[in-house]
DNA sequence: CGGTTTTTGGTTGACGTACATCATTTACTA
DNA sequence: TAGTAAATGATGTACGTCAACCAAAAACCG
């Protein structure tokens, strides 16, 4: 089977390969007639660019640094577990990652970390935003220099970011809901919320898609003010273990952030009847669907979503386009039965 | 930011780039000694071969076949249309598909469909496949000619493929009876379950599954004879239909397999309260999700079948690693709130 | 109209690995 | 021990695209 390349196409439109070069990266200096005979050629002979051969040429090398909480959450740990394996299996392909955690909840931490980059902030960065005005003109700043932006996990819209790589938050907090509705068989009950902190637009953001169909679907069901746990799994535990022994009326929770591991023994510990969706899949919650103390867990998956961030930053940098079927982030809802 | 080269190693050993080579490609012919010399070499520069330059150097391109049913399903349908999608972006990478379409349910003719290939199978061949002796025998003829094989949605185990791209069946049935197990709020009732046929692994494997969760955790729950639909929408809603009106006890429907539209239009006319789980996302689908009349649909994402089986056909044709993570096929769970 | 810029097209050598070929040394056989 | 086979190492070229550099023609300007 013969490969057509470039060679041919420049004999077939009687030009020069430089001039199909040209045509393909649609440099300038061609002439449109060139330029069309061209593009008839490649179609006649289905040219097809060799995508290995193209990086060699191009011996460019891709540098994006990644900038992500340094929180002992199971998530958060996963997430870093995947970037380093990224980093890894990205220098096959002139990729290097590099990244850096900073203090979680802390928007100055991740200004100055960007800010300390200086001159190695390379072609891209993927930053787990928070919402605050400095991180938005850092990221202003950022892109004004020429580098490609994505937010990771927490956007931050109305920010220069290219791209947000993640899950639709407002529908996770609804799914959560839906779900929690259909799970709940008690008349009447209140509904307890935990969150991490209200500066991550995630959680706001998945707190309000949850109101949202509790309000017009749930008259049966109060839901309560949230619990801000720090995402912190012991913070957790305390706050929702003095809420059950309060309020014996609490018929659902749902777990919006990290420190899920507190939500479980606060659960177990209780022994009430209490219909569970958090986030999050650990060892921890992986058990606790299994013995029936969790009923549904809320997924966005790391690899994926680490594999994402980087085929998008290089897609951006080289002005590529994006397959956004492979890029879109799901919502996984985990059951028992589909633990991976 | 200084690439190290095979050249870099070679000066670092004390051999030549050739020993380099024959030592990264484990060809026989360097002594113990030498190999140990480069491997340390390699180390201590953190040497990564460039993906780009070997698959350019190899010159090497793929051939790989898919072989689907040709059959009209909402599922099936968009299974092609990615293959025919991943033909065009594979063919950059040297990477030929082809597909061949072949009358569904027809052992005889996925055979048929295999012998025709004749010295055209290339070096790969994915084959949705049925449970069949014969089918079995050709898998095996393939492998022994050297062609690798991946079962693509339904499997044949038993047989010498390798690998199997698709979802966990008996767990996707353990799925929906858990879900439907907490939907259905009726004290007692008969669950109904639609399929396509009994020589489809898959549907059997799931039926198998809700048939476990059902009989071990719901008493109160009888599961009633499973409807063959052939996948065809017509036919589903027939005996559906027929099924409503002649059992007023259903309070659950499980549709594990094709010709989902029968059953959304036989749910509607007979406007029963039924608690209701599929398959397929398509349009009907989620029209069905979003006005209430299907509870959940179970999906397998046939775009991330078709670029994993492509991934995987790849890395076994080149003996290259997997990346199981990557390639692991969820069993995703859709309600009205998280449809993409 | 000489000189300069702009447009257009050609030539040539990277890029980093794979692999065929040749050269040398070592091991083995009759 | 000559002769051959096997093991090991060195050299050089191909792969297909990119891009720097050069050449020629066309357009422009005072």
């Amino acid at each position: 089977m013969y490969r057509v390349t470039a060679q041919d196409v420049a004999k077939a439109a009687g030009v020069s390969v430089a001039t199909v070069d040209r045509v393909l990266n649609e440099r300038k200096g061609v002439a449109q007639t060139t330029i069309a005979k061209v593009h008839n050629a490649m179609e006649k002979l289905s040219f097809v660019r060799d995508q290995a051969a193209a990086d060699l040429a191009r011996g460019k090398s891709y540098r994006f640094n990644f900038i992500v909480p340094a929180g002992e959450t199971a998530f958060f740990n996963d997430v870093r577990r995947e970037i380093e394996a990224a980093r890894q299996n990205a220098s096959k392909n002139r990729i290097e990652i590099q990244m850096i955690a900073v203090p979680p909840l802390n928007a100055e931490a991740i200004v100055a970390a960007i800010e300390d980059l200086g001159e190695d902030v390379g072609d891209g960065i993927a930053i787990v935003a928070i919402e605050s005005q400095i991180v938005r003109d850092a990221i202003n700043r950022l892109r004004k220099n020429g580098v490609n932006v994505v937010t990771f996990i927490s956007d931050i819209p109305n920010s220069g970011r290219e791209r947000f790589i993640g899950i639709d938050n407002v529908a996770a907090g609804r799914v959560a809901a839906s779900l929690l509705k259909r799970f709940v068989s008690a008349p009447v009950g209140d509904v307890a919320v935990v969150a991490g902190s209200s500066v991550l637009r995630d959680h706001v953001e998945r707190r309000m898609g949850f109101e949202q169909v509790m309000r017009a679907e749930c008259p049966h069901l109060n839901v309560l003010p949230w619990i801000e746990g720090e995402e912190l799994a012991g913070v957790v535990d305390e706050k929702l273990s003095k809420l059950l022994a309060e309020n014996s009326n609490i018929v659902a929770l749902y777990s919006l952030g990290g420190g899920t591991r507190g939500v479980i023994e606060a659960i177990e510990a209780a022994k009430s009847d209490v219909s569970v969706v958090t986030t999050e899949l650990s060892e921890h919650t992986r058990d606790a669907l299994i013995s029936g103390v969790i009923d549904a867990v809320l997924v966005q998956d790391p690899s994926h979503m680490v594999r994402s961030a980087v085929r998008t930053l290089r897609a951006l940098t080289e002005n590529a386009p994006i397959n956004e079927s492979q890029e879109r982030i799901r919502i996984e809802i985990y059951v028992r039965d589909n633990l991976p």
